[in-house]
DNA sequence: CGCGGGTTTGAGGCGAGTCAATGAGAGTGG
DNA sequence: CCACTCTCATTGACTCGCCTCAAACCCGCG
């Protein structure tokens, strides 16, 4: 197996080495891998990303599908001078990397030290061509990615920088708050670049809110929601 | 048959009945329907709906799934003060209103008179439970409107109204020109709340675009391309 | 023909962007 | 343990692209 990882991984594989990453050993799915597929004959390998690592580029052959197991990755479009759209950013836990079609349509990021559980598509693709389950649960997670999206669009098209803010503060306290502070892994251009902002105008609209006693800082990136209700107002 | 309808329709049946619209006859899918499912034992209807007249609301039980067969349809959420934005548009060919959850998430609206064919989302989900080719299938068409959002988020967070401008008409160059001529079923205001602008600057843009000798008009709508090179130049 | 909705065009305002400087931590090495 | 550095965040001043408000125009349609 190890020799197949590095058949199948090339690259990355010497990449991540040389990063100093580890390779861990196979292991059967485990349940807490049941978000991609609780099955048995699946392998699911564990792999690591240093802060700003390409985990995949948009348009690259989709080979893998990636499950957080501890860091937080962007996924998001470039154009051509450089403008970034980020569609999504995926917590621990969260599914990313899964397509329908041959290729990824986003690129992929670490944005700090992050551990992925992986399978390979074709393991997927199989098990989804003679489980319907399997297949059910391919869909329902595309269609949980493109309900968030929608709601995206609906925030990129027509809401206020405020607006904006106050939408990423909840979902992300939604995700990853723990004891009603939430520590953001990621920096003021990321927020601005998911949300269709400058990074001065997310930290003007924070600091507003700081100064409306809406939310504490503990360091820029450590938050605590004070007034989760006035907020939602804030939001359209 | 009838009566099934005017059970399961209700209001809506009601009201397109109202309005005039026809109910057609029952009959097995045909070739033509295979975007939805070509699979026998599943029944397509079709019905009709006037411009500007609701299909589903947001948030509604999804209980058909829709293929446009002539007009069009715009997709949109609304926030509480009227703010619009238009996720997609629907042409003929297109299937729309696919759900992999109990609800629609967002609204559907006839933009000019339009006739769909549909089939029950029960009867799908029955034929996806029994047959991975159909679960296969509507995987895929939810990741096609997956793909299209990504795109969207990247135009409505990063794109200058000119690039947008551009995207659009390119966009529908590419789904509805027959003959180099596009006949644009939308109004100003439709594809501002798309593209996340005011009907005043994609006026404006389409007016520039007219005057750099790009496009050619035939009545606002009736729009030539004249220079597609170009307008991709203008697209980032 | 003559409405009337839809579109175009103009003038001015404003919200977010740009450019620039300062400030605050986190990490590093002496 | 402190000084240094470097990155990230904050804040200010100014600009600008798009929005708002308003008026004129143009067809498409009855």
């Amino acid at each position: 197996m190890a020799q197949m990882l590095t058949q199948t991984f090339n690259t990355r594989a010497i990449k991540t080495q040389i990063n100093g990453s580890k390779i861990a050993p196979v292991h059967p799915v485990s349940d807490q891998f049941g978000e991609i597929a609780g099955y048995v004959g699946l392998i699911a390998t564990e792999f690591s990303y240093r802060k700003d690592e390409e985990i995949y580029g948009e348009d690259e052959p989709a080979e893998y599908v990636y499950q957080v197991v501890s860091g937080a990755v962007r996924s998001y479009k470039l154009l051509s001078d450089g403008r970034r759209q980020i569609g999504s950013f995926h917590l621990p836990g969260d599914v990313f990397g899964l397509e329908s079609g041959p290729a990824h349509r986003l690129a992929a990021e670490a944005i700090i030290d992050t551990t992925v559980r992986l399978v390979k598509r074709s393991s997927l693709e199989k098990a989804a061509g003679t489980d319907v389950l399997v297949a059910r649960k391919l869909w329902t997670m595309t269609a949980g990615e493109l309900r968030h999206a929608e709601d995206h669009m609906l925030l990129l098209g027509r809401k206020t920088a405020m607006e904006r803010v106050a939408t990423f503060l909840l979902e992300m306290d939604r995700r990853l708050a723990v004891a009603s502070m939430m520590a953001l892994p990621m920096c003021r251009r990321d927020i601005g670049d998911y949300l269709g902002l400058t990074l001065e105008t997310v930290s003007r609209a924070l600091s507003q809110l700081h100064a409306q006693g809406i939310l504490g800082f503990s360091g820029a990136r450590q938050i605590v929601l004070r007034n989760r209700q006035r907020l939602h107002n804030l939001d359209a």
